[in-house]
DNA sequence: CTCAATGCAAACCGTTTGCATGCTC
DNA sequence: GAGCATGCAAACGGTTTGCATTGAG
């Protein structure tokens, strides 16, 4: 996506177009890892963009609100992390050796969260699942 | 369980069998909600025992370690909740509107995490997943 | 008697907030 | 020009830690 379709999703949010937002979505929009607030800063000041990390928090509250981002908490961390919202449903398979996170998108609770509705009188809205393990290289070090 | 069975349970960990240790796991061990470490400090405070809140930390944290309890972190809540490890798997039904939490115990992911496995080339050692909606009563509320 | 458990106070770390200033619409 | 976005510093809340004291084996 190009830099003025960042902006077209912003304003189409009914946001301001604020030069922070741009560069957040950009940045997150390059990548599938999942990133935490910190981090961002980190990587944003590497590439000499001087954010305050209140605005990194102020601006990814307004962007997971309105839907551009999603926050995601990884079981075990008190941090949360971000990803740019593809609109493509999704879980994490994560290591639990050197705590790479990949992205599935095949999802195997449809057919059973259905179930699950009529059973238990619930209006479930969501789901979130996540895979530990280890993953091939991790594997081979685990005496 | 009783009394003795908890101590027994401690000392069968290889550990010293102290006051506040079988004060925990009685109390956990006696509901099925997830508890929060201040959730359980107050709650004893109420049944007067002067426990201090790191000792209520210190003391989960070996009990989890020694996987007599379970540490949960439930999404968009930042402190960690604990339940008494009963040895059944299990996942979580989270009401939306009044924040109870119901356990699951019948379990969709066994032959997916088979193929995941297969697919990925991770080695596989667990997952975790809840399910989000409303209650039947919050449901009534949604306007 | 020894070492681990506990109490207490202070530190820590991710996140939030109040307020003054700057920028978008 | 009005009101939201940003920077800065301070506060907050859950959790951890250092150190002196107590207690289990």
């Amino acid at each position: 996506m190009t830099k003025q379709g960042f902006v077209n999703r912003i304003i189409g949010a009914g946001l301001k177009n604020t030069k922070y937002r741009v560069i957040l979505i950009e940045h997150l929009s390059k990548t599938e890892k999942l990133l935490s607030a910190k981090e961002i800063y980190k990587q944003l000041s590497k590439k000499h963009i001087a954010i305050n990390l209140s605005t990194v928090y102020r601006t990814l509250d307004v962007l997971v609100d309105n839907n551009i981002f999603n926050r995601v908490t990884i079981e075990g961390e008190k941090q949360s992390r971000y990803e740019y919202n593809r609109d493509i449903h999704h879980h994490f398979l994560i290591c639990r050796g050197c705590n790479k996170i990949i992205p599935i998108y095949d999802c195997p609770l449809e057919v059973y969260e259905e179930r699950l509705q009529a059973e238990s009188g619930f209006q479930i809205t969501g789901h979130r699942v996540e895979f530990y393990g280890f993953c091939d290289d991790c594997k081979k070090n685990l005496d």
